[in-house]
DNA sequence: TTCATTTCTTAATATAGATTAATGCACGCG
DNA sequence: CGCGTGCATTAATCTATATTAAGAAATGAA
């Protein structure tokens, strides 16, 4: 929490809200000017495709922050929907900062380093999508998010590495 | 050229140079302090897995950036390669003004904006991966990146879906 | 608690894309 | 100029993962 002050200004209208299980806190297609920083629970961003199946993109657990940056920063519609795994509390705050002039020059660093730190987790996970099978990822998985797996749904971790439960299922089964 | 002087400041050292065709400008491994801006040209970003497989990240024509951003801010080694596919005349700069006071505020924000925006592409190809046949890839591909196709080999633009050349083949075929 | 719904697993079958191999082509180099 | 190396294509076969289907286990709601 102190390290989101870094970022937004602590005049910047930061709203605290509780969130029960399962409810939808931002809908595909909407201009959504917010992001949403954890402070307790989790949630997840995905989209879901023509076929109407779920690709999960991110998941959001305690002091992550979720949120479709370049829809935030240029105001285009957002291809991902937001939901919550358990209830969570989340602090909404605004991406503006970057049109205004209120941000300091430090909250900026702070700010672009963040980014940065997203863009190398992204390109990471591009790369493993092209270079590793099903299993492989699922073992990257693990390692990188200990604390998730026992929190959620096999199916939740099926979509976000790209596979169906049942393929997970006998990947689990071989280990 | 305009827009790149105000990303970073006219003081930065950036270094104008000429590469030739499949000269390698950035190895995998290394701790990269650079950032490549093309201003003419064509160059890309890729990395080999175990099995010595490439897969091209990203490919970066006239006006782009190609960089491994994390690595850069952050000091750690990078997992890229980067070659010139052409012939390239190449803006060399460094991406360590976020750590310095030279920047100004709205060398920041324009920065950011940069930022959102790849964080965006990665967004969109996360997602592609996850949810398109190698068919739809290619022909998204093909509309995101009208200019490219006819500048290289097959095998990149296989490389780069993901897919073999052999696979790319006979997509190609049934078009 | 009971019933309904969702989740997980297993197995049979289908399919997209990988692998292997062979051929014709283009092009850079001596 | 001819030669070798890399590139693109085709075809045969293989394999990882998807799809379909069914039953068992877990979860949630009345």
């Amino acid at each position: 929490m102190d390290f989101l002050k870094e970022i937004i200004g602590a005049d910047t209208k930061a709203i605290h809200k509780n969130f029960k299980k399962k409810e939808i806190i931002q809908k595909q297609g909407v201009v959504s000017k917010n992001a949403f920083y954890v402070k307790t629970g989790l949630i997840r961003s995905y989209s879901i495709d023509e076929k109407g199946k779920e690709h999960i993109f991110m998941f959001g657990t305690e002091e992550w922050i979720i949120a479709d940056i370049e829809s935030n920063v240029f105001s285009k519609p957002t291809q991902l929907y937001i939901d919550t795994i358990e209830d969570s509390e989340i602090v909404v705050f605004s991406l503006d900062y970057l049109k205004t002039d209120q941000s300091t020059k430090e909250k900026l660093q702070k700010n672009s380093k963040l980014l940065a730190r997203r863009i190398g987790s992204l390109q990471r996970r591009v790369i493993q999508l092209m270079s590793s099978s099903a299993k492989e990822r699922y073992e990257m998985f693990l390692e990188t998010y200990p604390l998730i797996p026992n929190r959620i749904p096999q199916k939740m971790i099926a979509s976000y590495l790209g596979i169906t439960a049942e393929a997970l299922s006998k990947i689990r089964r071989e280990l």
